[in-house]
DNA sequence: CGATTTCTTGAAAGCGCTTGCAGAACTTAG
DNA sequence: CTAAGTTCTGCAAGCGCTTTCAAGAAATCG
């Protein structure tokens, strides 16, 4: 950080008083004859201010064009009114849709988001968790954490949080779970309700949290019906489509035979579709597909992909509004609707 | 906003206090028996501090695990070492790798990004910059505005700009242009040297100017084989696979004939693939047809994609380094690779 | 060895806004 | 009309860090 060199070309003092943003609270204190304490009060709504000096305070505020200097304000405050955001990654198509709601969600409360991205790796995802920490946001969104209950816990007592996509309990943490067990289960049972019996599934990253809900939920639904679970029938990709690709090859390789494939998400599902028509392998005709996510493409892969749909649109509000309340010391209330199946063309019954 | 409400709960002073954050500049001075000054100057490297003192304010900060308050330091230094990065669809897969680059890119200056989406649309996205400019971030990078070229110059006086996906001239204003009417034209020579002459065009939105120009890639194509141009081909989608599979069906109702097909995108391509594949007709065997933009997906549609690939990792790069480039006063020298073909296997020869 | 010059440093004045405190200005009651 | 309340409102002290200024220390020079 070369402090002292790129100065040369313009003070930052210099800078800022050439920027349109140079007015202060004082300016418009002077302008409308009161005190900056009056203004600064009648902008926060922090008392009662005789109703001529108000009216003078806003139109030396609308003609100065002022807009309170939010650094200045977080500093004065302690709290910088911006809350962090981790996603895993911020090109998924899935967490983005996420990371929308919670940009709108946030920014009606005049909170802004700050994004960043752990790459599903703990050591990224601690060094986000610092760097916002550092920049003393008022409040922390996990999606999908991979990191450890306990370190999350701790974590709360620096700074309210939540979490999606694992339940963890703590003072100032809610967890918004979707529960992926259900779902999973879901999935797995629509399967079953179709009649059939040997079915494969392509898993997601063991150290996904959520990954691993999906596939108990898998195993759940085979018990239930007394389906003895063979370890053959797993393959685990990364969640990503060339992972489903490889896993399904895994599959086609191992000679088991399986009529249908549960894949944990829906890019897995994509590359799994591609190898199994590579084998000449027709999806429904020959295995039918279901995926998890039910991501915007979905509807319009070759065949359409049949999917476990969850509103990930309402997690990201529900965590933004969560997020809020907690900061604000209310207590947040949130419930998520349950997952449904997005039924189209990738599955159909056994026995036609 | 209601300032007084929340309070009852901690006050933000004593939330500052008991958080693990309250380690200050003067904490670690009286610590290492200097001034604060001195402290300051050591963390800027600002000036020549007699080595011993440096050494036991370099004990304190670690002791003490102080960590500067970036918001002190913004107020007192007048920037606030953040930019902002307006994307027009944080859900987007394409955007959502250049968002990544630029992460990685300013975060390694110790810049934060602050990302916030326009969605397609002007007021959105005036609105976004509004919001950055308030928060005083230290450059703005916009990805593919949908601004009047005018107001982006005008932008630029307030804080450095990057622009990318267009190209404007400004003073502290840097365009990272990929030369959209290039590639289109790229991925239009190519169906033409594989012997396609009837050649339909699914467009992008009329509004988005990186839509307008692959239009013109498309038809500068044509005439450089001095093939008639026929807006009977053309379809106009709206970059999502919806719009795509809408246009495809538009096309084929028309009764115009083709042998291939450039989509704008490939979301849009996606769609067009199957409104293609529910007439029963293959690709590549009965129409090839080409995308743009090579999302991660495209390798896994059924058929593979063939499409033209950008590295929009460069270009978020790019951004990044050229507005850090332009914060700190130096001349921003930016060059991205040009585009090249993805050619998979939705494209065919026309005579075998 | 005193006069300069060059380094190092600390004191103090901000950056722009919030807020506790106390006096000023009004009201209301007696 | 004064005492006791209520409301307003300004002063000033921060928030935590940077930076100017000038003084003290050290190094250089004649």
């Amino acid at each position: 950080m070369q402090a002292g060199k790129g100065r040369s070309t313009a003070s930052p003092r210099a800078r800022q008083t050439d920027s349109a943003q140079a007015v202060t609270l004082d300016m418009v204190a002077r302008e409308a004859g009161v005190s900056s304490s009056t203004v600064s009060r009648i902008l926060n709504g922090t008392a009662r201010v005789r109703e001529s000096k108000a009216r003078a305070v806003h139109a030396a505020i609308a003609k100065l064009r002022f807009q309170p200097n939010p650094v200045a304000q977080s500093l004065a405050r302690g709290k910088s009114m911006s809350v962090g955001v981790v996603t895993q990654s911020l090109e998924s198509p899935f967490y983005g849709e996420a990371l929308a709601a919670i940009e709108t969600g946030l920014l009606r409360s005049n909170y802004s988001p700050l994004f960043m991205s752990g790459h599903w790796r703990e050591a990224d995802e601690r060094r986000c968790i610092l760097h916002l920490l550092s920049r003393r946001v008022d409040g922390i969104i996990l999606l999908t954490s991979c990191l450890p209950d306990r370190e999350l816990v701790e974590l709360s007592r620096q700074a309210p949080l939540i979490l999606t996509g694992r339940r963890v309990d703590g003072e100032r943490l809610v967890s918004l779970d979707y529960d992926n067990t259900q779902s999973a289960r879901l999935a797995t049972e629509y399967l079953l309700g179709q009649g059939h019996r040997r079915i494969a599934f392509i898993a997601g990253p063991d150290d996904h949290p959520d990954a691993q809900q999906r596939y108990s939920g898998y195993k759940a639904a085979l018990a239930g019906r007394r389906i003895p679970f063979a370890a053959k029938l797993v393959a685990v990709g990364d969640y990503y489509d060339g992972g489903g690709y490889a896993a399904m090859e895994r599959l086609l390789d191992s000679g088991e035979k399986f009529t249908a494939v549960f894949a944990a998400n829906d890019q897995s599902a994509y590359g799994a579709m591609l190898a199994l028509h590579r084998r000449g392998l027709n999806v429904p005709r020959d295995v039918s597909l279901i995926g998890f996510d039910d991501l915007p493409s979905s509807a319009f892969t070759i065949p359409p992909l049949t999917t476990v749909h969850r509103s990930i649109n309402e997690v990201g509000e529900g965590a933004a509004q969560a997020m809020i309340d907690l900061i604000e010391g209310r207590d947040p209330v949130v419930k998520l609707s349950s997952a449904t199946l997005a039924i189209r063309e990738s599955t159909r019954p056994l026995h036609p």
